[in-house]
Parts: structure tokens; C-alpha cells; sequence
DNA sequence: GTGCGGATGTGAGTGTCGTCAACATTGCGG
DNA sequence: CCGCAATGTTGACGACACTCACATCCGCAC
């Protein structure tokens, strides 16, 4: 935690905790290199002796981000079984996204290495959890594949928010919402 | 469609159509205003004359876009009663999306204005197809949510797909994983 | 026809960005 | 204690979005 001096101590973890800020303090704006460096009190080109180029550090973010949502997941259920349970994780999903749209952005942007280890492991664990969920929550023949669904619901949900496609709404009708939405897809029938 | 001389003729959907020419040769680069404005055979400073910034172009290309999706889609079912119609909506819907990736993920970023009057309309449109489709093919007390749902359902699985989050497939397997998906979430039940 | 005004395109300029190469400083192993 | 590799800095390049002063041209009044 040395704090001043001309090395710095541990600028890759920093620059991702302050990239971390900054997106949270400002979900909408560009997360520029520069800026990041700015605000760490280092140059322009320090970060490049850690990482890259910018997709570098921004795929580092969204390997914490992909760890902080799977943590928000568990922490709201850690042993869902039933259909509720299975809507208290979607509506976890949907407010991780709308309150951290910068990060939840990064975690989803195109041009970041998909075949990042840590990227991939993490996305992993997340479907991991999720058919794991199903498994014990649902009757179906296909477990993979509403796992899968149940991921992309989520995911579509918190998308079209995020973008303004569904009415805006305060946080409260936004759950509700979320919740009939989950519970009328389980309980559609085709005609 | 006057080709030379100082002036242009049409210069506003010629940068649209220029623009999404781009987009397609290339759906994962930045769509640089002053790249377009060269293809265009134009000044840096022309486009200003037609869109205040650049984003303003984006929303443009974002509607034409939107109407573009809504054409496949009712092209490949005009008049869906069955699950299975639902199914092949879905497969046209992520079909749109992966085969012209620059395209979707401009309709669905972030800091398009979300209150151009093109842009809510063609998504009010969308809406309403999907929820009169709905109305047709399921079974259900609340429509609008399954509607919404299956909204969610499909642009989840496209942007899944897209970010490289699901296993890389050729498209006749993708084809046979979307209606899976589909056909396993309307057929699930809680346990 | 002629000329004039507004619409449209141009050129040069500003500030920011990502990235790189050459140089400076420092911590650490021999 | 010295030298080297790791780390940070400076300055630079090209591309970008956007602005403003200026150039060109179309359409319309007369």
C-alpha cells in the first residue's frame, strides 16, 4: 500500500479497482485508458506495462464482474428449490444489471477475448450454478437446455431494461414485473 | 442520384446505406463517423449538416435496423399459431442477429437516444407483433408478460450467441439449440 | 435571365484517445 | 555494492468527434 514513490506497489490491481470506480460512479460514459491512469496518478502509458491494451484491462474487469454477480447470485439463494426461489435469482440478475450498467456492459461487450481463462471459467461457473438450479427446481426433460433458457431469459430481461425497450420503472415495479414475467413463462402452455 | 458535384443530392441515406455497408463487411469494428464520411466520397465535417453528432447516425441506422428485423421475421411467419411457428420466430430472431452482428448490437447500445420517435415506434411494433403472436399460439393468463418473456427469451439467447457466452456452433446446430430452448422452456414445469 | 439567400459541403483547428519508443528510476539478486 | 530487469515517464503519432469560418450551389423572386 505504499502510496507514493516512483513504483507504485500493485498498479494492475489498481487500475482495475479504480476502472471499477469510475464505472460505477458513471455506468454510461467510455471507460478510457487515459482517464483510468489519470485517476490511478500514473501516465498514459504505465497500464501498458500490465496489460496490453485496453481490452486487456477491461476483460480483467469483467472476470471480477462475472465473480461479483455469481457472488450476488448465491448470496440471494444459495440452495433455491422452488420456482420462487428460481425468480428471487432473476431478479438478482436484472438488479445487478441496472445497478452497475457500466460493469454489466463491460462483462457483455463484443471485442472482449472470449478465450480469456478467467473469462471463461467464470462464465462457466455462472451456467454451472444456474443448471445446477434447474436440476433442483424443475421438471423437465432437457435440463441443459432450460438452463440455458432460464440464462438467456435473465439475461434478456436485463438487457431490455438496461436499454430503455420496456417501460422505465421504479425498482419496486421493476421486481414485480420481473417476477410475473418468469413465473408466466413457466406456466405458458402452447395451445 | 446525381453522382458528382459539390453538392450530394441525398448525402443522408447515402451515409445510412453507406453505414450499414460497413457494418456488414465488418460487424465487429467501430463505425467511425469520418470512415464513413469517406466511403461517401465526403468531407469529416458533411454529416454534420444532417446528424447533430454521431450517434444521432447511429439511432438512424438503429430504426432502419429495427424495421429490418420485423420484416424477417414476418417474412418467415406471417401468421404463427403453433409452438412451433413461436419456435421458428425465434430462430429467424437470433438468425437476424448473428448474421449481421455490427447491425444488432448498434439497435441495442448504449447512449442511442432513447427517445427518437423512429426508434420507439419500431420497437412499439415489435412489441405488438410479438404479443399478438403470443395471443395466437399460447395459453395463458397473463399475455403481455409471456410476451415480454418471450422477448427476453430470444434477444437473451442472440446476445448469449453473440458474445461468445454459449458454445461456438455451426448454424444448422445453433438452429437445432434455439427451437431445443424454446421448446424445453414452454414445456418445463416447477418441481 | 439574373441575382440573391439559405442549404449544403470544405478546410483548418482543438482536444481527446490508444498506442508506441526512448529514456528514467528503482527494487532485488549476485 | 553493483548491475539488470521490472516498472514508470515523456513525448510523439495517427485517428477520432466535433466546431467554425469560408466556399459553392440550388431554387426562387423579380
Amino acid at each position: 500500500m505504499a502510496e507514493r514513490g516512483y513504483h507504485h506497489g500493485d498498479l494492475p490491481a489498481t487500475l482495475v479497482r479504480t476502472a471499477m470506480e469510475m464505472l460505477a460512479e458513471d455506468g454510461g460514459a467510455e471507460l478510457s485508458l487515459r482517464a483510468v491512469a489519470r485517476r490511478a496518478k500514473v501516465s498514459p502509458a504505465a497500464p501498458y506495462r500490465h496489460f496490453p491494451d485496453r481490452m486487456a484491462l477491461l476483460s480483467a474487469i469483467a472476470a471480477v464482474g462475472y465473480r461479483e454477480l455469481l457472488a450476488d447470485l448465491t448470496a440471494r439463494q444459495p440452495e433455491p428449490k422452488t420456482a420462487d426461489d428460481l425468480a428471487d435469482l432473476a431478479v438478482a440478475y436484472v438488479d445487478f444489471a441496472l445497478a452497475r450498467p457500466g460493469l454489466f456492459r463491460v462483462m457483455f461487450a463484443e471485442g472482449c477475448d472470449r478465450t480469456s481463462p478467467d473469462r471463461v471459467a467464470a462464465v462457466a461457473a455462472i451456467h454451472a450454478f444456474l443448471a445446477a438450479v434447474v436440476e433442483r427446481a424443475m421438471r423437465t426433460d432437457d435440463p441443459a437446455a432450460v438452463a440455458t433458457g432460464m440464462w438467456a431469459l435473465v439475461h434478456g430481461l436485463a438487457f431490455l431494461h438496461l436499454d430503455g425497450k420496456l417501460d422505465a420503472e421504479p425498482a419496486a415495479a421493476r421486481t414485480a414485473r420481473v417476477r410475473a414475467t418468469v413465473a408466466a413463462m413457466l406456466s405458458a402452455r402452447t395451445r
